[in-house]
Parts: structure tokens; sequence; C-alpha cells
DNA sequence: ACGTTGACCTGTGTGC
DNA sequence: TGCACACAGGTCAACG
């Protein structure tokens, strides 16, 4: 589910949410244990009891969430992952044990953080939900600098797509034979972008998805970057996209859905030239274009 | 060095 | 209503 503008969201939420508190509990569900929670769990929570939050976090879809202790609990959502805050009434006794009784998805909410209070509110949970458990969990010991993480994934990860300079980008695609979707794909390259955002950034700079990289003009390419940046600009504005899952951690749906040029809009009218929008398989995923707009040819 | 395919999972929507 | 099938925002490994 969530690219990089749903992950900024999320993290842009949970920081003032998150700030200063202390954990002071943990829930780890049995299907959590066997494949989301990637570090033993009783590591785990004695890696993160009664320590501070220090900062919330983006690298491309990883949450990053260093504590006190120079620890860093990672978090990345997969398909259908979401973060759900959820405030507690200290009348109401332990917040986990309210969580997985009364929490209406707790089905599927495999995991689950619980913060001390600070400055008069009260106590939070914040709870992992994920119905395909495509998400996973880190913690990452005595981590002097944030930058070289040892995570799987995090350890290649290419430059930021909001943080990549044209020139960067220009490296990247010289001498490649690969097509431009598989590229924007690839988090090794360029971090952030997911399936929605290569093809709306593909429409924005009018190329076709199953271009070779090699093919491409300086003029494309440079128009191919800054829509890059632009609908992933436009979708932080409009806080995400919710086709299906995606939710922030307050429970309501993003907007950008509506704004989409061609994801999810297979045989309607194309924005700018009425052709019917079309749907093929580029790079293994679901890939929306204009053929009119966007020519292989050239 | 590529692309493709399947695996990992559950839920939802469609067509018969 | 039931059933089969296609499909879903991600990543990883195996194969050709």
């Amino acid at each position: 589910m969530p690219e990089l503008p749903e992950v900024e969201t999320i993290v842009r939420d949970l920081r003032p949410a998150l700030m200063g508190r202390i954990i002071t509990g943990l829930m780890v569900g049995s299907a959590c244990l066997e494949k989301m929670l990637q570090t033993p769990p009783r590591r785990f929570y004695e890696g993160i009891v009664m320590e501070q939050v220090q900062a919330v976090l983006r690298r491309g879809k990883y949450i990053l969430i260093p504590l006190s202790n120079f620890n860093v609990i990672v978090l990345h959502l997969g398909m259908s992952g979401r973060l759900l805050i959820t405030e507690v009434d200290p009348e109401e006794g332990d917040m986990i044990e309210r969580f997985e009784e009364e929490n209406p998805l707790n089905k599927h909410t495999h995991f689950a953080l619980e913060f001390m209070e600070s400055a008069g509110g009260n106590d939070i949970a914040v709870g992992f939900y994920d119905p395909r458990r495509f998400g996973r969990i880190w913690l990452a010991e005595d981590v002097q600098n944030i930058a070289d993480l040892d995570i799987p994934g995090l350890r290649n990860l290419g430059t930021d797509a909001l943080d990549l300079q044209l020139d960067q980008f220009s490296e990247l695609l010289e001498n490649r034979k690969r097509t431009v979707k598989s590229l924007l794909l690839d988090q090794t390259q360029i971090a952030g972008v997911g399936n929605i955002y290569a093809d709306e950034a593909c429409f924005v700079a009018k190329v076709h998805p199953a271009r070779s990289v090699a093919s491409l003009t300086r003029i494309e390419k440079s128009k191919l970057w800054f829509s890059i940046k632009t609908v992933l600009k436009e979708g932080i504005q409009h806080r995400g996209s919710s086709t299906s899952d995606y939710t922030s951690i307050r429970g309501d749906a993003g907007s950008y859905q509506k704004k989409h040029r061609v994801y999810g809009r297979k045989g309607h009218e194309c924005v700018e030239c009425a052709a019917p929008i079309e749907r093929t398989l580029i790079a293994g995923r679901s890939t929306h274009y204009c053929p009119r707009c966007q020519k292989r040819g050239e």
C-alpha cells in the first residue's frame, strides 16, 4: 500500500504524537512472531522498554524511530500495513489489553507499542494493522550513525526520491537497458517510488513506462525527474492515495486517488486527450498509461 | 544485467 | 448464495 507520500504522511502525524514519549509496553501477536518481527521478541522488548522517542524519520518507505539508548525501531508497512494510534482513558486500565479486546481491527493488529503520557496527556498505543502480513519490524541496536543501519533493504537503499538531484538521476539512467518502470520501482536506485507514483510520473512526463531508459532524450530525462518530484509532492499535499487499504494514523483516507491521471483509470478517458487509458504488465506490475500521450517509439 | 515468475498473505470484487 | 478467479500500494529469490 504505502509509497513515499503515504509513509511521509504517517511520519508527519506520528512525530508530534510520539516525540519525547517513553515506551512502556509491547504487544506481539502470534502471526507477527512468525514473520513480521525480525528481532527476537525478548531482545526487542528489552531494547525498547522505558526508552524515550528521540525522532520519527522516513527513509524511502521505511519508518525509523530512534530511541534514547541508541537503538532504532524500523518499520516497513508492506502492501497492506497501517499504523493506528489509540488514546487511552486512564480509567480504563491496561491499554494493550484493551487494544486486543476492543480494537475493531484486532484480528489483523499483530503488533502494538504502548507509550506513557507526556505533558499531562493520556497514554497512547500505536497498533500495526496488516491483513496481508507483508509488513516487517526490526530493532537495530547501538546505532551510532543513522545513515548506515544494518537492515536488509535499508542497507542498499538508493537516494530518497525527494532528495534526488537531476544530475544524479541522469547518471542512474546512463547505459542502462532496463525499462523506465522497473528503474523507478527499484528501491536500490531511487527510494520511495512505488507502483502508483511510477505510473503517474511517467504520464506527467509523457514517457511510455516500457521505454528503455537509454532511449530517453535529455529533455525526457529532465521531464521525468521533475514529474517524479511533482507527483510525490502532490501526493503528500493530499495526504496520500487511498485506493484500498491506506489510511492515516487516525484512520482517515487520503485524497490523492481522486487526482490520479492514469493509475486505476483503465478504460477511462485520458485527462489530456480523452483516449482510453490502457493497463498492461511491465516488470511484473500492473501499469497504466495513455497510448496516445505516451508513445513507445522515437 | 535484464525480465519474468512465483512466493509470501488475506481480502475484495467480478462473473458465472 | 456459492464458487472460482483475478487482483491489490512491496520485496525477495530463483531461473533463463
